[in-house]
DNA sequence: ATTATTAATGCGAACGATTTGCGTTTGCAT
DNA sequence: ATGCAAACGCAAATCGTTCGCATTAATAAT
């Protein structure tokens, strides 16, 4: 959690931009955020920055989750398996993650197969084509052995 | 709703090959499911049986659900727009949903763009490769004009 | 056909994730 | 420095789903 406030003023910025307050919330839940290259639970958001000094309520954060989602710095994500919402930082592309059913192990997939598909597709159905979710499920190695 | 108890005398031997009890709950779901060719949730299928005259209660919808699934009847749907589950008649094979974010509409697609690349992922990783989740999401048609 | 067994059901409470209402605090324009 | 609206904290409410337990009903045994 060092540095935790460095290299975040383009996100101040971006909050300006669309008429939202900076606040030390907002920018704590932002620089923690930087720091997984996974998504992560409003809980779990929580009690970081609570651990790392930003005293914060589980409102406040599903609140300024929201905000962040509008804005564009956040991105929500469900996974199939597991009832609540996760979030991470908009890094710009887009990627699909390999969910092992035993361990909870994600690997993520930096090539997306589906760009030429979702093309046709869109010429196909006259639908303007905006986004797509794609998850894998299966069993790692080691799950395979144990089960 | 009418004719709904016709034809499900395969679902019935299906329960009973897996040990579970032919109840008219159980058959009701299944009739009601035949009826949608998309995926529904808990509720409308809870609403949609006590309108029918088969009053059941919520948590047995639930849990017949459950069994169902088990047996393989029923499949689990997820959407990654919508926290809750949704329920269709397995019918073999699989399909994924183009989704209209203006005004909901689901369009069906039928052909799925994944099989080679799961192949391929399965090797790479070596990951025993079970299922996987794809939704695509835009506007259709009449919504790009709305909007 | 009657009875006994136990899975299935109904009901209400509990649950976890998320949202909301409202009084208080804080960022920011004046 | 001051005022106002946006953001926040807190507690209660909500939503979808699950659970415990007493009752009912489907199937097996008689």
């Amino acid at each position: 959690m060092v540095d935790m406030m460095n290299e975040i003023e383009e996100y101040k910025e971006i909050l300006r931009e669309h008429g939202l307050r900076v606040t030390s919330k907002r920018l704590g839940i932002v620089s923690l955020l930087k720091g997984f290259d996974y998504p992560v639970d409003a809980k779990l958001i929580c009690e970081g920055l609570c651990d790392a000094g930003i005293c914060i309520n589980l409102s406040t954060v599903y609140r300024a989750l929201e905000s962040l989602v509008e804005v564009g710095v956040v991105r929500r994500i469900n996974f199939s398996d597991d009832a609540k919402v996760f979030y991470e930082l908009n890094r710009g592309g887009h990627r699909h993650f390999l969910h092992c059913m035993g361990c909870g192990e994600l690997i993520s997939l930096d090539v997306c197969p589906l760009s030429d598909y979702q093309l046709a597709l869109a010429k196909e159905t006259k639908y303007r084509v905006v986004s797509h979710n794609l998850d894998i499920y299966g069993y790692c190695p080691k799950c395979q052995v144990r089960k």
